[in-house]
DNA sequence: TTAATTAGTGTTAAAATTACACTAAGAGTG
DNA sequence: CACTCTTAGTGTAATTTTAACACTAATTAA
């Protein structure tokens, strides 16, 4: 590495990656996206989309163009979880890994295999594989984080379609908490915040009374924040 | 740097530092601590302890070690805050830094001007100086990092002594939320978690009715948490 | 002795949360 | 075509939580 920078410190430097946990919504389970590894080390073993950090892209840039490269997937919003940085997380050398979270529709997606990449696959969270590197402890931190951040922000959303019925979103929160939520007092407090638009559509071909479909409405939400509105479930 | 291993990784790195925005209370304004840079970049400006990560500790040892260091601190609990990545952050090189907070009491530490430091002191946060890099962002997203986590988590008692008033607990909370609480309503709901031990001793030398001290009361924290319970002001 | 200052205490009204059960609509079946 | 199955959709009352509010007690200083 060059070294003529006269600021330029003269340790060691620890690599740096960062890692992704994608969280999905197929109406049942909440599945996390896993890859399978082409290569040493955890080779054939499934972890998280994840790759080294080039010296000219943000970390969260790193995150979205492995997350396309690996997956297929892009254009996706992602929040940054946390920074690993255990001497030994990484069985080649020192290894800090910036690992980031984001929501999306499992359906919205076609998911490829990549680079250094054998599979792509989502997995419920109640039933994933063995995981490479200390990955299952990402996906647990990022877990907990949604959990809690679902409480406060309209995040959630994004797991669903365009278009959904009250029901689907309430299955998805009840996915993500792990509760049961009464319905009555659900459809109450989510539409009595006003982010929901309407729609004149109903869903088709179902053998029992057909559910109405809403949208969320950016506008309103972004109008009712800057007022000083808190979304809170 | 030595690339004797053959699963290393080929890209130049970017540099990784740790910097720490402490938070303390002094009965009044809610402050931070600040150095004066004995070196350039930013010379002689002011700037959140920070330094470079050695390869062989965590980002969090290093964000303590440096901390110590710089200010003569030691013994915090320091939380992750966010990594930030921007590529020009740092005028020198790309520097990633990974950048930790921690609540203090600001009379039971003796400050030193450490290594590479002209001077440490508390700022109020209504009167901080100009930052060198992006300091002023780090310390900002700390604040709002605080006033979120105060509402669910007891914290804001490390910043107080051992012993406190309620009238002292109330004021730290005003400082840090930037509201105004109502006493009698205060009291009620801190006392009703039974998170505080009711000591024997009183306020001396007071003008006025001399208050009672209280202690938080970790053990019964602990036991109550294991049994399901959420702190929440 | 008085003035100044902060500690400490309960009640009531309003708002939010919780618990709970029936009718409506659509498709499938015999 | 009537019956069954399934999920959509709806309101109320009890309980709990929150918010608003004012006086007496204790201590020092003047």
């Amino acid at each position: 590495m060059k070294n003529n920078n006269k600021y330029q410190y003269e340790y060691p430097r620890p690599a740096l990656a960062s890692d992704c946990v994608i969280f999905g919504f197929d109406g049942g389970d909440l599945k996390v996206l896993l890859t399978e590894r082409e290569k040493e080390p955890f080779k054939n073993k499934w972890a998280l989309p994840g790759g080294f950090v080039f010296i000219e892209e943000t970390t969260e840039e790193c995150a979205k163009r492995i997350l396309h490269e690996k997956t297929g997937i892009k254009n996706v919003f992602v929040e940054q979880l946390f920074t690993f940085s255990e001497i030994d997380r990484d069985p080649r050398e020192r290894i800090v890994s910036v690992s980031y979270y984001a929501l999306v529709n499992t359906y919205q997606y076609e998911l490829i295999a990549g680079r250094d990449t054998l599979k792509t696959e989502w997995f419920a969270l109640s039933d994933l594989p063995k995981l490479g590197f200390d990955h299952a402890k990402i996906i647990k931190m990022a877990l907990q984080r949604i959990k809690g951040k679902v409480n406060y922000q309209p995040i959630g959303f994004e797991l669903l379609n365009e278009k959904f019925t009250l029901s689907q979103l309430q299955q998805l929160y009840e996915a993500i908490l792990e509760v049961q939520i009464d319905k009555r007092n659900f459809r109450k407090k989510i539409l009595g915040m006003a982010l929901l638009k309407e729609l004149d559509e109903k869903e088709k071909n179902v053998a029992h009374k057909a559910a109405r479909f809403y949208s969320f409405d950016k506008k309103a939400y972004k109008e009712l924040t800057q007022k000083g509105f808190y979304f809170e479930l």
